[in-house]
DNA sequence: CAGGTTATAGACAGGTCTGTCTGTATAGTC
DNA sequence: GACTATACAGACAGACCTGTCTATAACCTG
């Protein structure tokens, strides 16, 4: 095991950023939820901060493989796949301890545009942007760019309303205003 | 005057919790940039938090004044007036400081849903949702509620992209997708 | 001018934070 | 069995945090 530790404890930090936030959520809670040694931390990582980062780009890798794992079991017509974008998101939103976007929190706590945390959460919502326009695409959009950028903000108003407005049915809220966007794109 | 201090302290802690997030600005910092004494501060507050909740009521209702006034000064017509909530996001989208929504971004620090931060900031997304069926309804919408909703999401989702993503042109984004919806509601 | 309110500066307590250091133990490899 | 890498517990430094306290100064109001 080139380091089990090393995962281990970037798991444990990710539920713990995730319920807690970033700064409210010390070291040494985690630490202790873990069973890891300080040493054994600062001798994976530099710094509180590249360990955020690393929860980021495991989050980021987890979240992606499955939200498209999700959309494509659910729908496999190209339209449908881009309505299931919006079951998905019901289906996050429904977990017990759904604690909004980590991406999104972790911009609103490091502001600065050109710290590393803030571009790699700008940085993640591009590859979910990314996805969304192959989707559309595939589904043979007029203007594919156009509707993937309409349909992801639909997303992520949809994620701001279920985590900041309590909104519970905000995904299914979305998934109705895609399906006129899509409709209108000849899709 | 009731409390110039007091005002002046509001506001001062309003544009630093803006800019810096609410557990990275500390107290000291605030006090040092209003030139206000330590005891004032708990002279008029039991605690940071409380301190938080007054600036949060500010920012509603400075926000929501100047976003109304901002609509209806753009647009007359109650179909325009829908679309001119796009482009008064995108006049804050364009400030200098923007730093996002201060109401997600409060959400996103204080994530239990009962603490009174994260509560207050659910109800200005109400607060605002319940503008936008105002308009909805007075420009005749076949179901003004589910419309505004929609709209609402939108809206939520161009602060993101233009936040989290660095989108400039997420509020024109919206505005076209905006359209489509209301073409669509028979407004 | 007197009295009370409100502000001031700044020390202080007690806690928490990140990050460093020491010395020990465990486990795998030559 | 010796060597090396990795992990351990826990003390520690130094900074920063919130919130309290004291003692003094300014400013209205009567």
């Amino acid at each position: 095991m080139a380091s089990g530790k090393r995962d281990h404890l970037v798991d444990t930090a990710l539920g713990l950023f995730s319920r807690h936030g970033y700064h409210a959520m010390g070291i040494d809670r985690i630490l202790a939820a873990a069973g890891v040694a300080k040493m054994t931390l600062y001798n994976h990582f530099k710094s509180k901060d590249e360990l955020i980062l690393a929860v980021l780009r495991r989050r980021d890798e987890r979240f992606r493989n499955w939200f498209m794992r999700t959309v494509e079991r659910r729908a496999k017509a190209p339209r449908d796949r881009l309505l299931a974008i919006f079951d998905a998101l019901g289906e996050w939103f429904a977990e017990r301890d759904f604690s909004g976007c980590m991406f999104i929190n972790a911009s609103a706590e490091f502001a600065d545009r050109d710290d590393p945390i803030h571009a790699s959460s700008a940085e993640h919502k591009r590859l979910v942007l990314g996805y969304i326009g192959e989707l559309a695409a595939a589904a043979g959009a007029e203007n594919p760019d156009e509707l993937a950028r309409q349909l992801f903000l639909l997303g992520e108003g949809a994620i701001v309303a279920a985590y900041v407005a309590d909104q519970a049915d905000a995904a299914k809220q979305a998934r109705k205003a895609a399906e006129i966007l899509l409709d209108h794109a000849g899709v």
